[in-house]
DNA sequence: TTCATAGTTCGATGATAACCGAAGCATTCA
DNA sequence: TGAATGCTTCGGTTATCATCGAACTATGAA
């Protein structure tokens, strides 16, 4: 059973150092969920036959990396009920400076940046949240306009909506998802202002000097 | 932890009898998973700490369904990676014949009939599948915009697929997600071919009379 | 070769938790 | 009332499995 797999404590430890997309070593893993290396060998067999890891043999090291994307989100999902059931984990989001800063969740920007984002689009009055619901203001189309070049009314989507909450990983406050969460993660990229990180099944996304100086104009604490 | 609570055996086939989306009853649920009423009783109060579970009284009767939509979502997913990694369950798929004959995945059609619509679109040569990735063809474009009024244009969205094979729960085999598998499961309600089952939290889709004679004309196999 | 490091396998131990029988509440029905 | 049903709590038993020490294999370096 998978999810036996993921309930041992010593085993999500390995599961949840591996979110980062990064390759480990075994001893790492180890170290990561403060075991022997003898009890991480045997956790990491059975996470291997279960197939949600994969590992690559390099000389007399052998890395492990998440098998698949499916199995990123898939613990981001069970993270995201487990935080909202208050089942807060001991050990609580990534310690990778960079992916705390800003990552992909999805298509759209987590991390530090992207609850700065929506508070401060809240502060705003760009964004008006009520509970789970957000919705965008007149004053929040025009800025989308004005600023981003983003047309709210291309966002529509039979199914998905324009603007949600959701639970941040790392922060454990709400960043923007929804059509235009994605929308504005696009967009950027598309200036230029951020790339994802280029090692393949990397989470993290990088700002430009410029354009993370251009984000804080935008959506920066000091408004 | 959540994943702990979903790994237990007991545990797993109790949210599966409840991925139906009905409530049922702490005995019911016993017989579900095996169990005699005692052992249940312990396992359901802590699915519902867990917040997995709630409760609902109704005379000497306590009814039980899955907290939220989430919790189905999430318990899909991990039954979707346990297949690829050919960890099928004992007890594969729901029972209930309604929900295996037609139901809302997310947000497009699923079940018999879900698969039944991929695979005649295949052999129609209205999509073109190879491993993981659909492609919709020229006849395709053609085809939804006689038949069903949609225009494949529409549909672009900077992240989300036009196409995705999605593997069914039932049924062990591909059915059409992305926008384009949405957008038709939209589409047939619009056009009061069918309608999602009115209990709340049910998952089943009703097709009508007329509708479904529809539906076999486009998609039914004798082609 | 020899030594050191990375990792695994084996065996024994110990703790956790699933399980059921028996008894106890609570609700409904007669 | 009393009896029946649905469900929970308590206690004791049992099995599973995570854990680690010790010994073993494999790769790389001196």
């Amino acid at each position: 059973m998978i999810a036996a797999l993921v309930g041992d404590p010593a085993r999500a430890n390995m599961l949840m150092a591996l979110m980062t997309g990064r390759a480990l070593t075994a001893s790492e893993l180890a170290v990561e969920a403060g075991i022997t290396p003898q009890t991480a060998s045997s956790h990491l067999s059975k996470l291997e036959a279960g197939g949600l890891l994969e590992q690559e043999k390099q000389g007399r090291h052998r890395y492990y990396r998440l098998s698949d994307p499916d199995v990123a989100g898939l613990l981001e999902g069970l993270e995201g009920v487990a935080a909202r059931a208050g089942h807060m984990r001991v050990r609580t989001g990534p310690k990778d400076p960079a992916l705390r800063h800003a990552r992909i969740c999805y298509d759209h920007l987590a991390g530090d940046l992207g609850v700065q984002m929506l508070d401060s689009m809240k502060k705003q009055r760009l964004l008006r949240q009520s509970k789970q619901a957000i919705e965008l203001t007149v004053e929040g189309k025009r800025f989308l306009a004005d600023s981003l070049q983003i047309s709210a009314e291309t966002l529509t989507h039979p199914r998905r909506p324009l603007c949600k909450a959701c639970l941040d990983w790392s922060e454990r406050r709400h960043h923007l998802a929804g059509t235009l969460g994605a929308a504005m993660m696009t967009r950027f990229t598309e200036l230029k202002w951020a790339a994802r990180d280029t090692t393949p099944g990397s989470r993290v996304v990088n700002f430009s000097r410029t354009g993370e100086k251009r984000f804080a104009a935008l959506f920066g604490d000091a408004e």
